[in-house]
DNA sequence: ACTTACGGGACGCCCCGTTCGT
DNA sequence: ACGAACGGGGCGTCCCGTAAGT
């Protein structure tokens, strides 16, 4: 269910009940554990891979609309901090509070995380290689970008305000112009 | 205590009770309530300043010795790096944790966080400031800086690897220099 | 299915989940409310009669092939004993644990439980009669035989000792010679 | 509490719900793990220890009331009666059923169960080396008759009736006079 | 002033026994 | 015959107060 993505994005991994993905996803209690026999973590996990996919597909979109890639940066950050706006700072990116929480105790589920911020990344150095960049200059910068974005998210949060995220993001697209 | 520090940098905020926290502390129980009478927010709001303090003087002796902005771009990942290495990347930042956990439950906890944040961020503008920068050129390129190590350290303990937190460092210290 | 009467014996009536035993006797779930509408009380009834009937053959052939009533009681728990030690203490008597459990909340499976019991109270008391015993008294005599057995078994159980079994059987056969 | 003593006694010891204690007992669900760290299993075996003293201070009483070891048996077999058919053949042995429900499964309880039956059998050997038996005659013979009292509680509980219990004492009594 | 011991609900995750729909 | 669906509860433990003691 993607009732899972929603509230972990909200409240994060820990946080959120069982109970209440069945209830937010209007799905019955007891064919959770038909359907995810591993239960919390393989619900975690494969929430993370839709998230990744259906996030990955918003940020293709917005960076192949894009004219260059600092121009991808700041609409990209644009469109986060209208949703951070929009549901009043609860939701964030998908991934992240998962991964942060379960890094230490769940491989399974952080390996997932991995994979959905990997194919984010690759996104975006895809989109520099077909600019001309060289392959291995298009992943690091992929990574830095990702990785400002993400942590200027976080910033956002905690300060209810959607500036580290445009701020950071125009700085770093005036740095890569 | 800061026994809360470590625990929730290592596990997050939710996912810690208190009881582990008053036993990793050897503190009795009962007396959690006597000293934090606002419970384990009030314990989160405080951990999340003494954390703030810490971890703002480490990146002030860093950045205060570098003799750049980007050799201090890359003296911090290392820093970081080793760190997570060093506890089998348990241990990541002692706020994003938690800041993500309560943000969208806890406006006062999630104050705390941003204000650790922001100290963190003043440290690396004022070093930019000193450096000649403009008052609002400094303010911004260092949210850019914590961000990008923020969000790299997420990916690096996603990836169980200090790549993530390197490569950023770098390009985003090439870009500067 | 016998792989119930496995079950039963080692961990109970209530501790053997219906997902175990279809998983122990390869046999597809769904199929479980075909073969048995009854349900699990059912399928315990029928493992009540499969196993009053082979342990009751079993019991018939140590007595038949005594020479005289203490020998076959020895013999009895000589098997008793091996089956005990063989298995780590943890199969006991197929019947008993299950009646126990169910004696107050379900007079089926008790009932079948109790002619269970019965068969084998009967083909003591069959041997002695062959030798010669009035009705009565060999139908009293065989009672306390079986319940000597069946204590004695839960005895050794606890001690996880063969000895309570060997020693009560003992004491019986030369009480009786 | 000895709440937990009456409802294993009744239902068994899986059957038997914390819930169900708690209620029974009128004692709230949080202090449970105060007193009882070890959860089920800690009060599981305090309730086999509890058992074992009030059960075996009556088969004291019982014993030394009577005037020989035969009278003996036949006072505690309807007295065991008694308290089947007042409860509607619910009560049987206070640790019997819980005994085998963990023998397979947690050492402890069936240590402790253990424990409460060795008790009983010291009792009644205590008598009978005080009417001049020998140690080891003593010993034995006490381990066969709780052996066919607990084993003819059995039975008569899968029959709902107490003549098996009647029964096997009385048979049991005749042959040791 | 500070700590201990204890009481007290609420809920988390897991899994159970059962019944549809095919 | 059987995969899928379905609630209900089990045990553990959490976060929080309070009454008594030092």
């Amino acid at each position: 269910v993607n009732a899972a993505v929603d509230l972990f994005q909200r409240r994060g991994f820990v946080a959120t009940g069982l109970n209440e993905i069945t209830r937010h996803g209007r799905a019955p209690k007891g064919s959770l554990y038909f359907h995810f026999p591993g239960g919390k973590e393989q619900l975690a996990s494969e929430a993370m891979v839709l998230a990744g996919a259906r996030y990955g597909a918003m940020i293709r979109a917005v960076v192949d609309g894009a004219s260059d890639t600092p121009a991808a940066i700041n609409a990209l950050a644009r469109l986060m901090a209208a949703g951070l706006e929009r549901s009043g700072f609860e939701v964030g990116c998908p991934v992240a509070t998962t991964a942060l929480e379960v890094a230490a105790t769940s491989p399974a589920v952080a390996a997932a995380a991995d994979a959905a911020f990997d194919g984010w990344q690759e996104v975006i150095a895809d989109r520099m290689r077909r600019d001309g960049r060289s392959r291995h200059e298009a992943s690091r910068r992929a990574t830095l970008i990702l990785a400002a974005l993400e942590g200027a998210l976080i910033l956002a949060r905690a300060k209810r305000s959607p500036r580290p995220l445009i701020d950071a993001a125009a700085e770093l697209a005036e740095l890569l112009s």
